[in-house]
DNA sequence: TTGAAAGCGCTAACAT
DNA sequence: ATGTTAGCGCTTTCAA
């Protein structure tokens, strides 16, 4: 069943039946009727392949997750990606896009990954998603060929060339640190994800601009990287234990609630023994005993945002690269006692 | 840069630089090694839209989750989709398949969802992600047209005209409640997934099964329908506290922890004062303290060999439908205390 | 072993 | 307002 088909059923040409399927104007109402009543009839929706090879655009987005979804948080708290393929997938949606999704796999190496993604040449655009370091060899082939593309969250070269969406992470951390030191704490102790994880080394770098500001010397022994799982967070604590912190900065809100588990496990008490500061405002967050105080991020704006700018690229709404920072919160709830 | 373009620089002529690239017979050694030259040297890929109109294939299958992501898990484990969704990915790559990715939408209906999927014809074939009840629709629609797919969980209709690859929920349930019954518990009661889901419905039936066989009667009271989430498990349990059991069967491992969170705050031991049995073997159950006993199911597996029936059925090499029901295994961890 | 040519289903420029 | 026609880039007969 295709256009001419219709046409015939319909008594009208291949294109009047293009038009009407595309809502051009310069058809007749009466004609725009029996052209509808019949596709509506055979339910009949147009071959894409023909329609690609003429107008040289898919309508299709694709969605790169650039390691195994697991990964990043070893299985125990996938949220991260759910959120964003949701996020992605409903603003593909609304604007008639579909999304090929391309998640990294462990038995693969990273040039054989990249080159199937270049090589499928059905995607008008790409949206990448860039917790971890290493997507470099992918960006420069894209920026040579020209493909548009947005990441969700910051890249780390061609800075100016590449549009995205992310946070500060840098500054929120600062804030969230602060916020420790207002308390009046004094030994704090930061647990981060690894140093591969662009957020992680944010955050890092954000902590320790705090304790410079607050003329507080930096301790190696009481930074530690783990990754952003509850079960390193846990046993990150654990070697804080004996540094006799009083304060701690978990640089995802997985590693606070595990560090709060080993805290009671310890026999002491969040806030009063160690205040906690994490970040994300995750579900978990709120569900936690006490509730977690911690910086607010959102991921679905993050990906929305990253994803917005590629369909405006697309749709010709945009050209420059365009990069968006969006606004973190410092919600306060239980675990660091302090009160703006 | 098409197939012209690089026959002329190859001296050859387009049907010849088609049959390099798709590795046919009847190639000349000379004429080949010239033509993957020129085609490597200019980093030429076909155009997909082109092959697709002739061919009537897309190497692309869809994979559908016909409802938000963090609907059925309310956000707080999202491990089961991203396992899916990394099982299905990374069989369809291993055979040269891309996947177009289509996740329900909170704000469309499910009409509108599935004519979205149905008019896309850019995919070969779907693998449907079947946890919770209501893509009758999209099922009666497919096998109209004759779109081929396969389901990862037991459909409701059309059982017989349907591929599948799924777990017996039914008997492992059973053998789960009746671990807690070897272990001498008599009051034994349930929290299980909301009726919606299949699987949680299959493992209400099997829980039934087993006091049946055991000539222990139902008590409404001890029945508990919850959500497969941590929150809902410590409040299903915490209902289940008054009524003095000694057994539970949490239908998932989430459900159990929860529980647990709930029978530890209450000043009770897992399992002295209540035993527990969960189901599915996440990695959290290996986690919780005390570990969890549970049934393992494999989601990898369950999402893997779905994939793997539909690529078979593009590929020619099935073609009824095909069922796989995969075999689940009772672990034995430390949350009833009793070993075999 | 290779080339010429037809045609897959669609859009868009042009003609009417 | 509608029809005619020329490709888009590829595969696949068929002929050589």
């Amino acid at each position: 069943m295709n256009l001419e088909d219709i046409a015939k059923r319909a008594g009208v040409s291949r294109s009047t039946v293009s038009r009407v399927i595309n809502g051009e104007e310069y058809v007749s109402d009466k004609t725009r009727k029996k052209v509808l009543a019949v596709i509506d009839e055979v339910g009949f929706s147009p071959n894409p392949a023909g329609r690609m090879l003429v107008t040289q655009r898919t309508c299709v987005i694709g969605i790169v997750i650039p390691y195994p979804l697991q990964y990043v948080f070893s299985g125990d708290d996938p949220y991260y990606y759910t959120t964003v393929l949701q996020a992605i997938t409903d603003v593909s949606y609304g604007r008639d896009y579909a999304t090929l999704l391309w998640i990294g796999n462990a038995r693969e190496d990273d040039e054989r990954f990249y080159q199937r993604i270049l090589r499928n040449r059905l995607m008008d655009g790409l949206v990448i998603v860039a917790s971890v370091i290493g997507e470099e060899l992918l960006l420069r082939h894209l920026l040579k060929n020209g493909t548009p593309f947005t990441l969700v969250g910051r890249p780390l070269n061609y800075l100016d060339q590449i549009s995205f969406a992310t946070v500060d992470n840098v500054s929120a951390a600062e804030q969230a640190v602060t916020h420790l030191i207002k308390a009046g704490r004094t030994r704090i102790g930061i647990i981060t994800g690894e140093f591969d994880n662009v957020d992680a080394q944010e955050r890092w770098q954000g902590y320790k601009n705090a304790l410079a500001t607050a003329q507080i010397p930096e301790d190696p022994e009481l930074m530690i990287e783990a990754k952003f799982t509850r079960m390193r967070g846990y046993h990150g604590m654990k070697q804080l234990l004996d540094k006799n912190i009083d304060g701690l900065f978990a640089s995802s809100d997985l590693i606070g609630i595990g560090a709060m588990d080993a805290i009671h496990e310890a026999g002491l008490r969040v806030p009063e023994d160690i205040a906690i500061v994490g970040f994300d405002d995750f579900p978990v967050a709120a569900q936690s005993s006490p509730p977690l105080t911690t910086i607010r991020q959102s991921v679905v704006e993050k990906a929305k945002v990253a994803t917005e700018i590629l369909l405006d690229m697309l749709d010709g709404k945009v050209s420059g690269p365009k990069q968006v920072i969006l606004p973190t919160q410092l919600v306060i709830r239980q675990t660091c006692g302090y009160k703006i």
